[in-house]
DNA sequence: GGTGCGATTTGGAGCGCTCCAAAGAAGCGT
DNA sequence: ACGCTTCTTTGGAGCGCTCCAAATCGCACC
């Protein structure tokens, strides 16, 4: 039981109470392997005793190194970010490498630059995981790896990427799609750094079962309302569409709702997937069949990546596609109709 | 243009550079208002020219303080976290104060304590937004404010607080549907923290119209697989029902699923509420009825009632709680068939 | 018992900034 | 012009830790 109250214990009175000096401390505090048992351990019980904490304002000043890597993600609001994150914390946990996380959104709307935020904090690498403003990246000189974003819009240097196959996740759907007798399929899209990918995919499987491909919402975002409007586009000008690939599950939301407001249902009438398997994917009332991009395991490989990164700074830059999965649920079926 | 690649400047070089000592710098940088215009001009441009950045390590070092505030969420895919924190940072950020924040649930899969990560950090303050494991918060001597909970399991001192009203919300809720003619309206809960406060508000509104209260879902949690459940039990337990109030948004959709698979419709059978606005709730193919806490507006004040803790220490604590209103969209409506 | 050598341990010199006491400048009244 | 007050500006002494060179230890070997 600490004494509290009196001024936070420092490396020297940790030193004193285990009989050492305080370099000593501060090796086993760095988990050196060169200090013997018994110091270790008298160390050690003298930092339980006195409640010791490192300070790691000190430790960063004296090393000029934070451990600390800037995470840079579009929006929190995205689920997909979310469990990016918790890839990437799952390996920079165990490492002692904290993670200082920004919004682009967030820090778009309080008008602040997230970057020079990092660079402020003397991050000592980025995991650049949403394109920033044009021209923020290009004085960076730490470490960086492009996460879930297959690259970054100017500054091609060999930078490490790491990200889901999302060309062949829309690839992997569509044929789905074709599997159950489907032809006349549309694509939702939107500008966004997946999007291109996605209707790549989307074409490219079209291409090869011989149909012609139809795209919309080319012009528009991706958020829920993006993909009513596009699905809306989509079926006026279609209106034998049998069945819907979005570019993500919440347009896949907004193309439910204009089925619906036409008298459609899915799947009987259309079938819609979706793409990023969110949460909102699983929700019963909505059971979307969706390509789950596997952002998890993005995360926690861009995490390794960077790792080996600060190991060996130049080392040649490392590509990883993972493969996606499909995750089908109801809201895909057989055709029912397909003079319609 | 700074010549690059030479050691970032510190303090020193823009003194120099500047004509001017490195106290003034200092001074400078902490917005000091003893300094001269012409010094603290030549101080920017000097910063400006030589592209230099403030050390935060040292400064923390220097002064003891971080000028960080923890926040403990707990969980960013729920997004009442992430519309919370963005009002934290509303005013945190201007008050140059920087946002740490951890999620308790990423926190508990990497088997890591907050809290303790916060004291490592040496936060200056804590924003408490989610009930950490008991004892967590035992020896916690930085100013906290507890926000969007109404008070914490254990330490009951006398903490700053400020929240949502969830009682009046629930009650705001359920008086609309009171007003749309329903009577047979059941609540679908769970253990969580806003869930006792809500469910007390529906209740009271109930019994103030002489009603008895039907609640469901008090051993679960608040997903929407609980909320699936609660309504199932509910609808099987009092068919006749013709409204629910869910604890939350997503039970809501949850119940949208029971309601369906019975056969019924929302609203036109049975009206549903939810509860915390979510984008979910404003989805069109949803386009839930729900109560609006004003999570970002709870943000923004308890940081400014955590500022004003930091200018005050020992100020009275302040208790905040802000007025919900109710968004009404489609799934509720007038009561059909009061008979089935 | 002395020598040598690797394994441990230690003192010292900062890291870049803050903050305090004190010096310097400037303005004022007489 | 002089003493005094008020406003600015400045040097110095750390903050708690890391890391390096040098000291110490332990022990095998001759």
């Amino acid at each position: 039981m600490p004494t509290d109250a009196n001024p936070r214990p420092t490396i020297y009175d940790v030193a004193q109470r285990a009989g050492v000096s305080k370099s000593l401390v501060s090796l086993v505090l760095r988990g050196s392997d060169h200090v013997s048992p018994a110091r270790r351990e008298a160390v050690e019980a003298a930092i339980e005793e006195l409640g010791y904490r490192p300070s790691r304002a000190a430790a960063a000043l004296a090393s000029q190194r934070t451990r600390t890597v800037g995470v840079l993600i579009d929006d929190f609001h995205n689920p997909w970010f979310v469990e990016l994150l918790a890839g990437l914390r799952s390996v920079l946990d165990p490492a002692r490498y904290t993670a200082s996380v920004a919004d682009l959104q967030l820090e778009a709307a309080t008008g602040s630059n997230p970057v020079e935020g990092f660079l402020a904090q003397h991050v000592d690498a980025l995991v650049v995981a949403a394109e920033p403003a044009p021209g923020t990246l290009d004085g960076v000189d730490v470490p960086m790896v492009v996460a879930g974003m297959r690259e970054l819009g100017l500054p091609d240097d060999g930078a490490d990427v790491v990200a889901g196959d999302d060309e062949l996740g829309a690839r992997l759907a569509t044929k789905h799609l074709l599997g159950l007798g489907h032809r006349r399929i549309g694509h939702l899209t939107g500008r966004s750094g997946p999007g291109a990918h996605r209707r790549r995919g989307y074409e490219a499987a079209m291409r090869d079962a011989g149909l012609e491909p139809a795209v919309t919402g080319e012009a528009g975002g991706t958020s829920e309302a993006d993909g009513y409007a596009a699905a809306c586009a989509l079926l006026d000008a279609r209106p034998e569409t049998t069945a819907i690939v979005a570019g993500n599950d919440v347009m896949a939301v907004g193309a439910l709702a204009a089925l619906r407001e036409r008298g459609l249902a899915a799947p009987a009438d259309v079938s819609v997937v979706g793409h990023d398997d969110s949460p909102l994917a699983a929700y019963r009332f909505l059971g979307l069949t969706s390509v789950d991009g596997h952002s998890r395991e993005v995360g926690a490989a861009a995490a390794r990546a960077l790792l080996a990164r600060l190991d060996h700074p130049d080392a040649p830059p490392h590509r990883e596609l993972l493969e996606p999965s499909l995750v089908v649920r109801h809201s895909t079926g057989p055709v029912r109709d397909a003079s319609r």
